[in-house]
DNA sequence: CCCTTATTGATAGTTTTTTTCAATAAGAAG
DNA sequence: CTTCTTATTGAAAAAAACTATCAATAAGGG
């Protein structure tokens, strides 16, 4: 049983076909994958499989944290797997490849101190690089 | 002429009656405006105002670089006016109050370093900050 | 005031996401 | 393994978000 399955199966939900496929298409995609997309990969193998369920498999791994959402260019959104703890991503804006990376005791300090100078109390943040790639570089 | 008009003329575009409204609410907004938002709202004055040309302004002003497109909680999207230049935002999660900053040295040396670790070129990011502003806290 | 053409709004269409509800199957219990 | 409970699914339909088309309108230059 792997580890997301033990998650789930500990917060008292079911591993089912579709939630497997789901994360193993998550999990073996370097890029951001759409509803649809995943939706139609996903189809292959289950062949009556409901977009309805896409939507809410990714929303619950959305809330025990197992994916995130990335926020694409033309504004729709993507899912990606994320490793335990917290993450932020850079997307190549050319083939989609996406790195994960932690943030830093930059991003820390650029926090507190937004907090210090607008009295805001921050609680999450949204932060995603784009660019290209080095692959993509100089093409 | 206020700024924005003179920035959209001198472009090369016309200032209109629905572009003025969806200014003018964007700028009197503390919070970010929805597309339907603002349709609601500038109907109220322009009567037979399409929802369309909310889309086309705002994507214009966007172009402009006359407001920013921010993500809610929820995943929709919502419109800010910004002041020229390069700003992010802090946005109250319960009021939805909003304050522009701007993305100081730390996140430049945050980008600096993940551009040495990951090989990616960095062109674009996407920072914003949820919380709770000062008069939301302790609600 | 007139002309050119950027802009608009009505209409229709597409894509994305949500709701509902009966059928199905996961996992606990025996 | 079989039975039971109920979380989960998928079909269908609806709602919401966004886009394309095109004739009518009006902004702004001359
Ligand atoms: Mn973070
Ligand atoms: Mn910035
Ligand atoms: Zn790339
Ligand atoms: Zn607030």
């Amino acid at each position: 049983m792997s580890a997301w399955e033990e998650l789930l199966a500990q917060a008292g939900h079911r591993v089912t076909e579709p939630r497997r496929l789901v994360m193993q298409l998550l999990l073996a995609s370097e890029t951001p994958l759409s509803p649809q997309t995943l939706f139609e990969s996903a189809r292959v193998q289950h062949h009556n499989l409901g977009l309805v369920t896409i939507y809410r498999t990714l929303e619950l791994f959305e809330s025990l944290g197992l994916v995130c959402r990335v926020h694409l260019k033309d504004g729709c959104h993507g899912y990606l797997a994320v490793s335990p703890g917290h993450h932020h991503f850079v997307i190549c804006e050319r083939c989609g490849g996406s790195v994960e990376f932690p943030g830093g005791d930059d991003l820390r300090a650029l926090i507190a101190d937004i907090e210090a100078r607008t009295g805001y109390r921050i609680e999450e943040h949204l932060l995603q690089l784009l660019g290209l790639c080095p692959n993509c570089q100089g093409k």
